[in-house]
DNA sequence: TAATAACCGAGACGGTACGTCGCGTCTTAGG
DNA sequence: CCTAAGACGCGACGTACCGTCTCGGTTATTA
């Protein structure tokens, strides 16, 4: 039994129209050139209904994410830590390309800008990311897939902090060779291999 | 025998207002509010002298922090490659707090906007931080102390990663024990002990 | 046997409501800040029932002004013209103070920027007072009360354009005084005294 | 010996260009039409600017007023009163028409919404205009040109009441003959004629 | 000692985006 | 058929900065 409030209902064409102008200004001006009002106009609203429902670009961009990128690294459970591993830092590094990184680059960027949007992006996407891998490192300690003494949170800053590093410092290519190399350097800390 | 062109010579006051503003301005109006006119009316200082030195305030912020921390973790080397990568790592965390965490994530965010200011930043400042890392690790290889097949490069992106992330997405504490957890990590990396 | 339209009949209670807070409007926030969207507001009325009933701020206020001031100078004859005069002149300065003044001086201006309010403004509420008057001056010209070759229309507008231009230009008092020194100024005019 | 303030000094071709939007919109769409936005658009400058000299439109059409009509009605006295009010009551009369009554009556409307601008208004302009007919009837005074008791205020009130009224309601045409028949009128009220 | 040159402050200029307000229209649920 | 609620496209508001452009003045070197 919904019940539904009076008035005109939210326009979804509106929402979506808003959604995609702001990742197309994005790939076609940079980050630098998404402002409220360039959505307006590319999406053919009014700034109004823009401002009736996010506070800020970053908002609608990080909405755009989580509408496209739901899909991202889901986490997949074999039981198999190496082989699980891999798969999820596969994922993430690949998933985070071409376009997903540049909306990417575009929020981490606004969150040191914006305190407000800082609290909802860290503590939202980037917790969630991590809350992920720190749960499939949890399996993996349950059933004694891991030496003694291994401080996940730190396995998981390190592999989040190099992926970040290269999206934002541009200091390599991020390919499948790269989530390789990441993914030997944790197994080495997680199992002890040498 | 020093070449001085005729006119009036650069004003070194101007410059240090400058600076001194820029940074100020960070620190009390977050990085967003800081703006060519107002740094102008803080140095007491027209535009116009402002934009005949610097394009950008990006490009102010970066000067203010080499001017200011020329001294970060200058390398110091022992030879004994545990000891100098411990003070190393020490002195780079420790130096990337307060008011230079402030000044660090706004050029990294800004460097996702402006493509040109990216790239002095990521060719300069970071390649270079970069750089001293690398030649620590080299003649630690040198002196056979790291194992056989050691990536260097990864090391340094693990260890700037996550540095790097700690401050974007203020994931936890910066402090002398996040320093020493990360170095010994990366020990375990380079030497192979477990 | 009253013909009455199916359907829910319209509402006094909003009606009253609406004219009530036009009225309130002006008197705390002048003739600028009346609006349709804060009538509404004021009022606990929706727009849309606002715009079925009236086109603009002007015509809400111009029926509070006929609603609340049917009985401005009402006139009043005894056949003395000199005395019915000078009771319509007071009457009808004293009756635009206060107010109704404001009402007025809005009405006016409203009429200057709106050419449709402004057909009705003046060939319903304008003509209708000078109606009133050049009445008063017809009776008194079949009873041989006047002068010959009295511009009666003339007598009009000197009357009606001096308390307008006291009321829109704020030169001077609207009071008894001000009434009887034009009742004088158009009886000179009407019989011939000197 | 002029004192130079240093900075870029102000653009006369913007000011002109303003005052010209500013006209020129009020006679093409109506004082309605008149926006700052729409007066920048016009004018090729921006909205800066414009607020930079004059706080509102009013303002812009009341010195456009002032700098196109300096010439309007400006007091030729020859000596004979009927003969000096006459013609300034027919300057009066037809220097209010055509562009003129727009602007005319587009001041009067907003010195009704804008408390600020009214008392410049008032002050200003009207003021000015009916201290020119007072110092008429002062000098006729002096000469003994008026009879004893005269009003000279009233005259003054009568004569822009009966105007602005007939601006403001159009209540009928304003020519020659509406001059002439104030002028009589007037004259018998301040000569004593029949 | 003058001329020349590069700097400095002040501040106006044409622009673009900001975030808000009111417009008049529309689409709901409900009396 | 009316009402309230409220979202919609639209356009103006007044402000803040942008980067550029004159201005009057101020130090320097060079002739």
């Amino acid at each position: 039994m919904t019940v539904r409030s009076p008035g005109r209902p939210r326009s979804e064409t509106a929402r979506h129209a808003i959604l995609a102008a702001a990742t197309s200004l994005i790939d076609e001006e940079g980050y630098g050139g998404v402002t409220m009002e360039g959505i307006a106009r590319r999406a053919g609203v009014s700034k109004q209904t823009i401002y009736r429902w996010w506070p800020s670009p970053a908002a609608i961009v990080l909405e755009a994410l989580n509408a496209g990128a739901s899909r991202i690294a889901p986490l997949v459970e074999t039981g198999d830590f190496e082989h699980d591993l891999r798969v999820f830092v596969r994922h993430s590094v690949i998933g985070a390309r071409g376009k997903v990184a540049r909306l990417l680059t575009a929020l981490m960027a606004e969150a040191q800008r914006d305190p407000v949007f800082a609290e909802s992006f860290r503590n939202g996407f980037l917790a969630q990311r991590r809350a992920v891998m720190r749960q499939l490192l949890d399996h993996a300690k349950s059933s004694g897939q891991l030496r003694d003494g291994v401080d996940a949170d730190l396995l998981v800053e390190l592999f989040f902090g190099a992926l970040w590093y290269r999206l934002l410092a541009a200091s390599g290519p991020i390919n499948r060779r790269f989530a390789d190399d990441l993914t030997d350097a944790l197994l080495v800390l997680a199992e002890g291999r040498s």
